[in-house]
RNA sequence: GCGAGAGUGGCGGAACUGGCAGACGCGCGAGACUUAGGAUCUCGUGGGAGACCGUGGGGGUUCAAGUCCCCCCUCUCGCACCA
């Protein structure tokens, strides 16, 4: 039996563990709780790789941490899981997406478990659940009894080849992903939620969480909150249109030349003149094909067509031609616009496209060269001439409001939120549609509605859900008015489970309601929450929204759900590349290949160096590559191949995937979660490199050498010297036990396993190791190399759990040490060192270090012009 | 284009509010022990023969700059004409 045998120790751990049921958590009036959670995962068929449980393994090691300090500690685990690859698996294989999905989840969950973390298993929760799906309709429902759930007309990407909707995301050009066919956008009934009601408090609130800065910042931007006015402008021969704009500049009014619509404007069918008619109605079917991508790889192209109408200015009564552009996003403001070329970049480089006229009202530029878009002093302005730019805009917005031509007003560019997919794996919203038009919702008793069984999963081809087809489900009558009725086809998007997961983690069992006040009031908030800064804008911002409504509710009673947060970095793989001449993937042809140093991008496209053709890049699976003796990576099969070596995110198709499970068996789950950690910095990403791994597993070794000796006889207790040890042994050990819990408290995992790493290497170097460090030290390890930590905890004579035992203290006089090193530099050079006591006052470290001979060589025939001394840090003489 | 973050040995990374650059680990080199080892232990390891030079490049502030200021370069990640 080896010394060190990882696998039977941590089965035999987490076999306690679980036994002893030691996680469980409960609600405990007498100790301070703390909250852990992770965002959880989508159980998706590939399983962990090595990047995903740099998270997990950092809240386990904090959380493990904060139970040792005397905090009653939740932390929980559980499985987003409704999804759409569970149902585009079942619409290729016919596999039902129950079933995927509970397969993957076990996959999960035993992948999780063997990582040793300290969930508590007994409240894993699956969002596919009836017992979870039933309250997640509930909210639903409290939702639209407050009026944030509405109905309304909305487009999608509608592919008449697939016969389905697709997400933005599977739109690649304006075609399918899947097959390249056509994709058009068509409207369709559909649930919004109202998140601009919430826009001011959501922005407000960033106030109250700690949270890193970017991550503020970009929730910040995407709520986009500008203040500006409304403005009026009437229609000429249309008596009952108006043309609303929204504007940050009504100091610019009067530089006001012509009026923009978006294509989608309501008011464009009406107002086009017969003879302009066909070009504006070509340009709006053009715009509504050309995809969002082409449309952004043209930003700075102005493109737009006039309409033939005129709007009249509100103030001089001029006439503004109206054109449609796509410039103007029918989504933001009022999806119109009041063009002011000289002072707006776009509106400048539109009007020099098509001849309109440019009129400057703001002085400070050049309007013959660019738009000024500064501020200054009006000109051409009538009444606001010769007034800077904020009493310009406040002069004007008293204008119109006196006039009834505008408002000062706010806008924001969040837009409600889109709240239906057109989808079967989802949860059915709780709403019935009345023959007579009404909606209503289904009762509370009734609940959950439960999606019916489906036997054919693949799209109908009609333009409508897949819920649609089954009759028997759709059509029911209403208990109450006895009305045929229908159910909505629809399904929530996978958003609607993970915004209150948080919630359900509380109270995971309860049957009568969501959570109990009481779980609710001792547990929340998350008091630190870790996961991807990919959810830094939809997830954080969808569930602060649904838990501030639930907050004015009185169901929660908190205004913000995560107190901290942090994200930490991807871990990447390394990938190997090469490219061919194969664009079509047919596997028929026999490609040119070419290594990556014949190989140059443009607009990232890789092209053949010499003859300018287009390529395609192709990965090795990293297990496939071969190593030549000069460190070169090459193709297997195809001689002299040369590969070129990227590192990138951790995927499949990259074939550059670590399997977790393999490291466990080779290194053991505690030198995994050490690497993984020791990688460096939590929030920072790093390249992976098993090679690595054996560094840390020496540390363990050492370790568990150090204190369970090097006999072969492993089971029996090993002898420790009695009491404190020499006064070293007791310092290393005080120094140790501060710089890790301090290092932790940072989240600074990475220096924290390398003060023990230290003190491994020198805590028995010229004296047997005393009890009392032993202790310290298994303790100190115990959040992150929990298995062995325990193991040795009991071989050293102790009780399990050391998981429940209290963090070492130490005592602050033993960190200083007597003595100090005080560097001395010369004109700011390090010239010597002197080693003085650590009471010493300025005087003496002075006189001390001029007494210094090395120093003398270097001061010799110079005085000192200048003596810098820092308390107890350094000392430079200035000569 | 806009915004955010990052550039330190061969590699991952340390360096608290400006104060000894390179902790700890990988790799590499030398030695010890061993029947053997992806074993263990010890020592060394930024460059240069050298006074010296070294934290992406250039300037500056300071007794002192990886850290502060200005300009530039590169990479990564977000966002998408937001009126």
């Amino acid at each position: 039996m080896p010394p060190y045998d990882h696998r039977a120790i941590e089965e035999k751990w987490q076999r306690y563990w679980r036994e002893h049921q030691v996680f469980r958590s409960e609600i405990d009036p007498s100790k301070p709780k703390f909250y852990v959670l992770d965002m959880f995962p989508y159980p998706s068929g590939a399983g962990l790789h090595v990047g995903h449980p740099k998270g997990y393994i950092a809240t386990d090691i904090y959380s493990r941490y904060k139970r040792m300090r005397g905090f009653n500690v939740l932390h929980p685990m559980g499985w987003d899981a409704f999804g759409l690859p569970a149902e585009q698996y079942a619409i290729e294989t016919g596999t039902h997406p129950r079933e995927t999905t509970k397969k993957n989840i076990d996959v999960f969950r035993r992948q999780f478990q063997s990582l040793g973390n300290d969930y508590d298993w007994a409240r894993e929760i699956d969002t596919t659940d009836p017992g979870y799906v039933r309250w997640t309709q509930w909210i639903f429902r409290k939702l639209y009894e407050r009026g944030l759930a509405y109905l309304a007309e909305v487009p999608v990407n509608w592919c008449p080849a697939l016969g389905t909707v697709l997400a933005n995301e599977e739109v690649v050009d304006g075609k399918s992903e899947r097959g390249g066919h056509p994709v058009v956008r068509l409207p369709m009934r559909q649930w919004m939620l109202r998140i601009t009601a919430y826009a001011d408090r959501l922005l407000e609130d960033l106030n109250l969480v700690d949270w890193p800065d970017p991550i503020k910042k970009m929730q910040r931007d995407w709520i986009g909150r500008s203040e500006g006015a409304r403005i009026f402008f009437e229609v000429a021969g249309w008596p009952n249109e108006r043309i609303e704009v929204f504007t940050t500049r009504p100091d610019t009014l009067f530089g006001a030349t012509y009026m923009v619509l978006a294509p989608e404007h309501p008011l464009v069918e009406k107002v086009t003149v017969a003879d302009r008619r066909s070009a504006v109605e070509a340009y709006v079917q053009e715009v509504a094909i050309r995809s969002e991508r082409a449309r952004i790889a043209e930003v700075g192209e102005k493109t737009g067509v006039f309409t033939g109408a005129y709007a009249v200015h509100p103030v001089t009564q001029a006439s503004l031609p109206i054109w449609i552009a796509d410039y103007v996003v029918a989504t933001y403001g009022t999806g119109a616009i009041m063009a002011v070329p000289a002072h707006d970049i776009r509106d400048f480089a539109f009007a020099r496209k098509f001849h309109l006229p440019i009129v400057e009202v703001v002085s400070g530029g050049d309007i013959s060269k660019a738009a000024y878009i500064g501020e200054g002093v009006n000109v051409n302005s009538d009444f606001l001439d010769g007034l800077p730019t904020p009493q310009a805009k406040q002069r004007m917005g008293e204008w119109l409001e006196q006039h009834g031509k505008g408002e000062q007003t706010v806008t924001y560019k969040l837009r409600d939120w889109l709240f239906s997919r057109q989808r079967y794996w989802g949860e059915p919203f709780p709403v019935l549609h009345l023959e007579d038009g009404t909606t209503k919702l289904v009762p509370e008793s009734d609940l959950p509605v439960l999606l019916p069984e489906l036997e054919d999963f693949r799209p109908s081809g009609e333009f409508e859900p897949p819920l649609a087809r089954v009759r028997n489900w759709l059509e029911v009558t209403d208990p109450d008015t006895k009305q045929k009725a229908l159910r909505d086809a629809n399904t929530m998007p996978q958003w609607a489970g993970s915004c209150w997961y948080y919630l359900r983690f509380c109270d995971p069992h309860n049957a009568q309601e969501a959570w109990s006040r009481d779980a609710e009031r001792y547990w929340m908030p998350v008091d630190l929450y870790v996961g991807g800064a990919e959810h830094a804008v939809l997830h954080l911002l969808y569930s602060r929204f649904w838990h501030k409504v639930l907050f004015d509710l009185g169901l929660v009673h908190t205004p913000e759900p995560f107190q901290k947060l942090l994200n930490p970095g991807m871990i990447l793989g390394h990938s190997y590349r090469y490219f061919d001449t194969n664009l079509s993937d047919d596997p028929e042809v026999t490609p040119k290949v070419f290594p990556s140093s014949a190989v140059r991008f443009e607009n990232n496209t890789p092209l053949d160096k010499v003859k300018g053709e287009e390529l395609k890049a192709r990965w090795v699976p990293s297990q496939e590559v071969r190593w030549g003796e000069d460190g070169i990576a090459y193709h297997p099969t195809i001689d002299g191949l040369v590969l070129e070596e990227v590192t990138e995110k951790m995927s499949k198709s990259r074939g550059n995937v670590v399997n977790p499970d393999d490291i466990i068996v080779e290194y053991g789950t505690d030198s995994m979660r050490l690497y993984e950690m020791f990688m460096g910095p939590l929030e920072k990403g790093a390249p992976w490199s098993t090679e690595s791994i054996p560094g840390v597993s020496r540390f363990l070794q050492r370790a568990y050498r150090l204190i369970a000796g090097d006999r072969e006889d492993t089971d029996g207790p090993t002898s420790l010297v009695d009491g404190p040890g020499t006064l070293e042994q007791a310092r290393l050990t005080a120094r140790t036990i501060q710089g890790v819990t301090t290092d932790i408290e940072d989240m600074g995992l990475n220096t924290a396993i390398s003060k023990l790493m230290v003190f491994v290497r020198d805590i028995a170097r010229d004296a047997p190791l005393p009890r009392a460090s032993a202790e310290a030290f298994l303790l100190l390890l115990a959040p992150f190399a929990p298995h062995l930590a325990e193991e040795l905890w009991v071989r050293i004579g102790n009780q399990p759990s050391i998981a429940n035992q209290s963090w070492p203290t130490y005592d602050q006089a033993l960190v200083v040490g007597e003595e100090i090193t005080i560097p001395i530099q010369v004109n700011g050079k390090l010239r010597s060192k002197i080693l003085v006591p650590a009471d010493s006052s300025k005087d003496e470290i002075l006189q001390l270090a001029q007494k210094d001979e090395k120093l003398a060589e270097w001061l010799r025939g110079t005085t000192p012009r200048k003596v810098i001394y820092v308390e107890k840090k350094l000392v430079n003489f200035v000569v």
